[in-house]
DNA sequence: CAAGTGACGTAGA
DNA sequence: GTCTACGCCACTT
């Protein structure tokens, strides 16, 4: 148990049906920028601890693909479904359109540990 | 402690 | 558009 675990259970949590949301998306908010593949990682670990509600599926890469590997239960195929079924396109190759999918959280997200940390490489 | 692993991201070819 | 190489970071060996 990780205090980074829950920020991305609980954020993930967030995204709304209809919409995606990028591992390092995920990573970012939760406060680690660099943190995309530990989302993946705490994904694949949390399988079967989370319930039926937790949408794992509306997470895919940045480049709009679905590319999960452990699930003991769902293939890629599985979460393509998941995904149409919300009314999201997602084509026979696992490809969709992230930038017109993808998630815009509020600007009230936050965990009281400070302000959602933005990409700059200063 | 060092090396390996992985639902990733980015840059370069 | 594709694929490969490297960086990343928490975790396991």
């Amino acid at each position: 148990m990780s205090a980074f675990r829950d920020r991305v259970l609980q954020i993930v949590s967030l995204i709304p049906p209809g919409r995606v949301a990028a591992y390092g998306q995920v990573a970012l908010y939760a406060g680690f920028p660099r943190g995309a593949r530990n989302v993946g990682w705490i994904l694949h670990s949390s399988e079967g601890l989370v319930g039926p509600d937790f949408p794992w599926w509306r997470v895919v890469n940045n480049r709009g693909r679905i590319t999960i590997k452990g699930s003991l239960f769902f293939s890629p195929h599985d979460q393509a479904d998941l995904l149409r079924r919300e009314g999201i396109l997602v084509s026979e190759d696992l490809k969709l359109d992230i930038e017109a999918f993808r998630w815009r959280p509020p600007s009230t997200l936050s965990f009281g540990s400070g302000p959602i940390r933005t990409p700059s490489k200063n």
